[in-house]
DNA sequence: GAGTGTGAAAACATTCACAGCT
DNA sequence: AGCTGTGAATGTTTTCACACTC
């Protein structure tokens, strides 16, 4: 396991838009200034700055941050480099747009499976893999050493299939489901409620001068 | 417009998720306490009452909060009850995921249309509404009042469909597509950016003793 | 001169703990 | 007795501002 010094949780969730923003410099530019990146990712250049900080000092005074050293340092940081198998869960629209999804594999994220208990899908291709049924989970999260399961069931199912994933040995849960999963010691889960983003809107939609967080 | 009595940005997050709580409790229950309400909620009690204080004095002490007098105040407070239209851009997996979804209209949003600039997909239906190109866009705003932009097409679209909506009068976009959009004043943005979560999960992977915040 | 790294200040958020109401 | 509403305490995050390095 890596060593736990510990990233604040509001720096962890800014991380991968830093990266994101890295690859928006041109081809050519060598180097970037906290400034340059703080108007990229729209934050605080000084937030930035604090940000970095805390995986090390990669800066050069005067000068700015090297874009590649960075780019090592907030894929490392964030554990990309280790090449995490993950699998979906529920291959409905949502489930076969995950699977069609480029940005995971680019981040070196490998979807290694696809479950759907419905007879009509199994056994077909979606994004050049075959869709399996839930019985088959155990045996590849052993072969594939799956660390990420992706939940993309229906609201009623995804518990089950939650339970069903911490059962294989997976520890990390993205649920796209719009259900509150049960917390387990140890397995990190987190949600993306489409329908409350699309709340948290609405509230700000009534009050164009107040500002949003995230 | 409605009142400007801020709330912080951190309560208005958790808002939704105690009106999806409220759904979870029996139809017998008439009130509910806030250790009750944080139970489910997974969050810590004085924050229930701290966050449901600031849409009024809405509990009795002794008692607890009544149950619909609580879900009612919720759903004012964001706006729930206004009906907003809004519009799906890019009808692939993900936007047909987002079409069919139940939980927006439930929520009290209507959909009002698709959009996608696809020959082969105009015309066709999803979910009960014909996709049209987005020369339409402009009319149907109009006629429907559109106040939420969803765009769910590939990044490379999303900047232009953005301006788009904007120009059309919408002030709430919900972004579903992996870059970062220009900031416009007046108008509220939104990102989910699915690759986004799974690096925090990865980044939390490595580390199972801390809590991931959110 | 330019731009980082970081103490110190300010702002924001959470939690404790209890007075006060039913 | 039970549970809310909220001052006060604590913890976290953001921002300022500047000493320091290149």
């Amino acid at each position: 396991m890596k060593e736990n010094k510990k990233i604040p949780p509001a720096t962890v969730k800014r991380l991968p838009l830093y990266l994101q923003c890295l690859d928006l410099v041109g081809d050519d530019e060598i180097g970037i200034s906290s400034s340059k990146l703080a108007e990229l990712a729209k934050v605080n250049d000084a937030q930035v700055r604090r940000d970095l900080s805390y995986l090390g000092t990669l800066g050069t005074r005067g000068v700015g941050y090297d874009i590649s050293t960075l780019r090592n340092q907030l894929q490392l940081e964030l554990g990309l480099v280790e090449g995490w198998s993950a699998v979906i869960v529920g291959i409905g629209n949502l489930g076969s747009a995950l699977a069609h999804y480029g940005g995971f594999r680019e981040k070196g994220f490998g979807i290694v499976g696809l479950f759907d208990d419905d007879p009509k899908k199994i056994n077909s291709q979606v994004a050049g893999l075959v869709i399996k049924p839930l019985s088959d989970l155990e045996k590849y999260c052993e072969k594939f050493n799956v660390a990420i399961g992706i939940i993309a069931t229906p609201g009623e199912y995804a518990q089950g299939v939650a339970d069903q994933l911490i059962g294989c040995g997976v520890r990390s849960i993205l649920n796209f489901a719009p259900v509150l999963l049960k917390n387990v010691p140890d397995v990190q889960i987190r949600s993306v409620d489409l329908s409350q983003e699309l709340q948290i809107l609405s509230y700000y939609l009534d009050r164009p001068v107040l500002k949003a967080v995230d």
